[in-house]
DNA sequence: GCCGGTTAGTTTGGCCCAAAACAATCGTCG
DNA sequence: CGACGATTGTTTTGGGCCAAACTAACCGGC
């Protein structure tokens, strides 16, 4: 009977002191990715994102949402375009935004006599009193960003990402 | 025939030196955002994302592929799990990245013994040529990165982000 | 051995986003 | 005036991403 039912069992040989089979996932590497600024940048705007919803508490409202209502009521007479190029988002990307907001009785589009394409933005009652409830919950996340870069340097964070921005358009 | 056909025209009365109806889209204020780093961070990880897309010309490859097909080369025997913690990304999101990288024949997936619930992930040979061709690409993406920021401001950039990254986590 | 809590991976549903195709309108130039 | 190119906004299509629900498998204690 010296080997009368074994015979996969060669294959385990491989793991004596080599490396493991499997990598467990608290120690890996990044390779050249560890020092790459996109990244991080990637890694650094998710975490932003999750902690701006994280303070508003509705997953109904993200970023987008919020950055759409304040360039409304920054620039009054702005049209879908104006958004669509001061937001950075693609224009088909603020259509279904805007019908939503509208529906949800946060906007209104005002026909422009000038243009019968086009129309202008503005904020509802509604959506005026839901936009300063939105700047406080920003207004403190992005303190908290202030606070983790540090005040005394984020003029130079900021001017590196606005160089960033304008050089790669 | 003093007037005999015209309504309608009282209605132009608000335009005289007031604030013109519609906004032109080059004049646009920002307000709050103008200040706020994570509206900066989404739109300069917007411009880095679309100048990696450009360097590589297939838009088939986005950042999250190579970041995949790196850190399965950079770490032999990482999993699903593993992977997804690695890039930051939801497990359901690695789902069906595996499962088109695959099905391209870039990627294996080998069975693990010891947990029959996971697999082990690994390149094959054109996934290691096409990554050795990705990484050209972004390696030279992320030098123009490396150039707008200032050589010798990354450290204090990367670590920057970093903290974001960490603190917020 | 078995049972409850945990973990790996998949599926489903929904949002955000961009590219491309399209209709309506505008401007201009002849 | 009238035609042509440019611009506005919508729709369609396709992808990435997440959260929650689910299945299968693992692991601990009893």
């Amino acid at each position: 009977m010296p080997e009368s039912d074994s015979e996969l069992v060669e294959a385990e040989a491989e793991e004596t002191a080599g490396e493991p089979l499997v990598r467990r996932s608290d120690q890996l590497g990044l390779g050249p990715l560890g020092d790459y600024i996109g990244f991080h940048l990637r890694l650094a705007q998710d975490a932003s994102f999750r902690n701006f919803v994280r303070h508003t508490g509705r997953r109904d409202l993200r970023p987008g949402r919020f950055t759409a209502l304040l360039l409304i009521r920054e620039n009054p007479g702005i049209t879908p375009m104006g958004l669509s190029r001061g937001a950075g988002r693609d224009k088909s990307t603020i259509t279904p935004l805007l019908r939503d907001l509208e529906r949800q009785g946060l906007i209104e589009r005002r026909p422009v006599p000038t243009d019968r394409r086009s129309h202008v933005l503005a904020l509802t009652p509604a959506g005026q009193t839901l936009l300063d409830e939105l700047c406080e919950h920003a207004a403190r996340h992005d303190a908290e960003l202030d606070e983790i870069v540090g005040i005394e340097n984020k003029p130079a964070f900021l001017a590196q990402l606005r160089a960033i921005i304008e050089r790669l358009g």
